[in-house]
DNA sequence: GTAGGGTTAG
């Protein structure tokens, strides 16, 4: 009897000394007690209620610390669990990445007599569910939160709020939310960064707003959820009350990530001098910071710029990472810098990142745009995991380089390697299809797209209505397109349904639904105008497209491009009213280029208008003397009427200058 | 011990 009393006070020690070491989380005290214990030999034996109790501390202060090995074996090894032990374990698999396992200790608490969940149980568990996508689940879970009552608890309202928002139901998200009777600054939160994460920016804002009104006191975490929503829809205004938000409240001074999002703000919103004012007010930049301005001056068109922005961040020690490299990579694609994009690609090799999902699609991409397709598949060849995103890179990659075959080929070859095809796959291969414009292929690719569901989204029907366009199947690209709920037609797709009329001379048909458009509110942008404007120079509908040119001059936010001069001219030129075509040229906003005056060039030949002809065909011989095509028009015209010896003249001038690509006859 | 947050992206 007495030797027990001695055995229990060393146990009664060690649950006062894991209390300590479990708030300090430390690891190592925990693994010397751990092994002081077993080296005492006393726990297996006692089997006592203290023993267990040590035991089950112990368990717990690993799983505290992280320690997932010792934590589980511990685990498995006791008789009874509580629920704190049980969380903390969950906890502790959620942090580390491990959430089918959290989830797997949670099932374990369920069933009579053992371990009944409680309200932390859930948040940790939502948590789970949510990173794994397992909305199943996740119904399942909030089925037991009511039925245990929990569902008036406030983080395990939150907990849903996020479960539901990584899941991509923002409706279920909405409906928990709205229920709420009390609403935190994290519930706001939750709601801004789901629907943002779910490409929802425009509610994102919402939701901003009405927390504003609402009267909520918004923290950091809220303006780093509502700025990205900012950048994405370019809202400067909204972006800059943020800002004074941020400096009201001194949110910047105390977080780097709020300064990060004003940066990366102001950068998407194209004005790099204020992120320039950003980053010089900052005391300390992370390689976030440094990415995000170098980023910015990538989409802004600034390589130059981004360049020495990538020294100073080496110069401020800050050391480039893969969202660094895939920004400078496709900076390099964009701007042709290949030589610069296989030192980027040298460097990843050195530093052992050139299967870092992220700059080995990058790496495909950038050869790509540098017309090096064959070196595209070649990085594509090394990567070994089969991950979606670099063969999206690829087959976008040989749609760029107009090769639709090798396209389609691809996408064969990645269902055989069992690569899991996603939206944007079949975004970047619909393209090869209309580059083929072969009916039979495209409706292949059709019952594909329909057979696997995917026919539900806007962005590909809208590929599949330009594929049948393309493939002059008006009928098919109609049929899809009268399918499309109203309110979900957007700019996109009418703009192709005219373009795809257009392109069939039924001029008719496009303006029609140019207008339909207009009337439903969709307000036309200059790609709409262009496809319209077109439409009309090909049916020759002279007095509608100059009607329309008028309604886009009138209609402020579109500013006329010269593709849009180009059809006008074209249309008059070939109406044949060549002298007011000219003073549109002469009265354009800006110097007329080459496809302006090769318009009304081609226009003079059809009315064998010699005058106005030589004055285009100056231009064009400036603007591109390399092109052939200008010469022989000219001297066509002067052929048409009888002048062989001006004709001649155009010879010997193509000659002097070293043109001999044009066939001699063509000159007649 | 609970929930939300920054740079990329086909």
């Amino acid at each position: 009897m007495n030797g027990r009393k001695h055995l229990l006070e060393p146990l009664a020690q060690c649950r006062s000394l894991l209390q300590r070491f479990k708030a300090a989380r430390s690891l190592t005290n925990t693994k010397l007690l751990h092994a002081r214990i077993v080296v005492t030999g006393l726990l297996p034996t006692s089997g006592s209620s203290a023993a267990a109790k040590v035991l089950s501390n112990l368990a717990l202060a690993y799983a505290l610390c992280g320690h997932a090995p010792h934590a589980a074996a511990l685990f498995d090894g006791l008789p009874e669990r509580s629920p704190p032990l049980c969380n903390a374990l969950i906890r502790m698999y959620n942090l580390c990445g491990r959430h089918r396992e959290a989830l797997r200790v949670f099932v374990g608490m369920l069933g009579p007599g053992r371990c009944p969940p409680d309200n932390f149980t859930y948040t940790f568990v939502c948590k789970a569910c949510g990173e794994l996508s397992l909305l199943d689940v996740g119904f399942a879970v909030h089925g037991k939160v009511f039925a245990a009552g929990f569902d008036s608890d406030a983080f395990v309202q939150n907990a849903l709020l996020a479960l539901y928002m990584n899941c991509g139901q923002m409706a279920a998200a909405r409906k928990v939310f709205d229920e709420m009777q009390e609403r935190t600054v994290v519930s706001w939160n939750t709601m801004i960064s789901g629907y943002f994460k779910n490409s929802y920016a425009g509610e994102a804002v919402m939701i901003f707003k009405l927390m504003m009104n609402t009267g909520v006191e918004p923290d950091s975490a809220t303006v780093v959820s509502v700025l990205p929503a900012c950048g994405n829809l370019k809202e400067l205004d909204l972006g800059k009350y943020v800002h004074t938000i941020v400096e009201e409240k001194g949110l910047g001074n105390k977080n780097i990530a709020v300064s990060n999002a004003l940066l990366d703000m102001y950068a998407k919103c194209g004005r790099m001098d204020e992120a320039e004012a950003v980053i010089r007010e900052m005391d300390k930049r992370d390689v976030v910071t440094w990415s995000a301005m170098i980023n910015g001056y990538v989409l802004n068109g600034d390589v130059r710029k981004a360049l020495d922005n990538c020294l100073l961040m080496q110069f401020d020690g800050v050391k480039p990472n893969p969202v660094t490299i895939s920004s400078l990579l496709s900076a390099c694609g964009s701007s042709f810098l290949l030589k610069l994009g296989r030192c980027l690609h040298g460097w990843s090799v050195r530093q052992k990142l050139e299967s870092d999902l992220l700059i080995e699609t990058a790496l495909i991409d950038m050869y790509a745009k540098c017309k090096r397709v064959d070196v595209s598949f070649h990085v594509l060849a090394r990567a070994l995991q089969k991950r979606t995103a670099p063969w999206n890179a690829i087959l976008s990659g040989c749609v760029h380089n107009g090769l639709a075959k090798e396209a389609i080929q691809a996408f064969k070859h990645m269902l055989i390697e069992e690569v899991e095809p996603n939206l944007a796959t079949v975004n970047s291969l619909l393209p090869a299809y209309a580059i083929l414009a072969d009916v039979q292929q495209a409706m292949n690719i059709h019952g594909y797209v329909a057979r696997s569901g995917w026919v539900i989204n806007v962005e590909i029907i809208t590929g599949l209505i330009d594929v049948y366009t393309k493939c002059g199947h008006l009928e098919s690209a109609h049929r899809l397109f009268n399918d499309i709920p109203r309110n979900e037609k957007d700019i996109v797709v009418w703009s192709v349904i005219i373009a795809g009329y257009g392109m069939h001379g039924h001029g008719e048909a496009a303006v029609l639904l140019f207008k339909e458009m207009v009337h439903s509110g969709v307000h036309p942008n200059e790609v709409t105008f262009t496809s319209v404007l077109h439409a009309c120079s090909h049916a020759g509908l002279v007095e509608e497209g100059l009607d329309l040119f008028n309604f886009m001059l009138d209609n402020n936010p579109v500013t006329p491009h010269f593709d849009h001069y180009t059809c006008i001219v074209d249309l008059l030129g070939r109406a044949g009213r060549l002298q007011e075509a000219y003073d549109l040229i002469k009265a354009m906003p800006f110097k007329p280029n080459h496809a302006v005056w090769g318009a009304l060039l081609g226009a003079c030949v059809i009315h064998e208008n010699v005058e106005l002809g030589e004055i285009a065909a100056k231009w064009l011989f400036e603007l591109e003397p390399e092109n052939t095509g200008n010469y022989v028009l000219l001297a066509k015209i002067y052929s048409a009427l009888g002048r062989w010896k001006d004709a001649e003249d155009i010879r010997h001038m193509m000659k002097k200058i070293g043109l001999r690509k044009a066939p001699a006859h063509s000159l007649v």
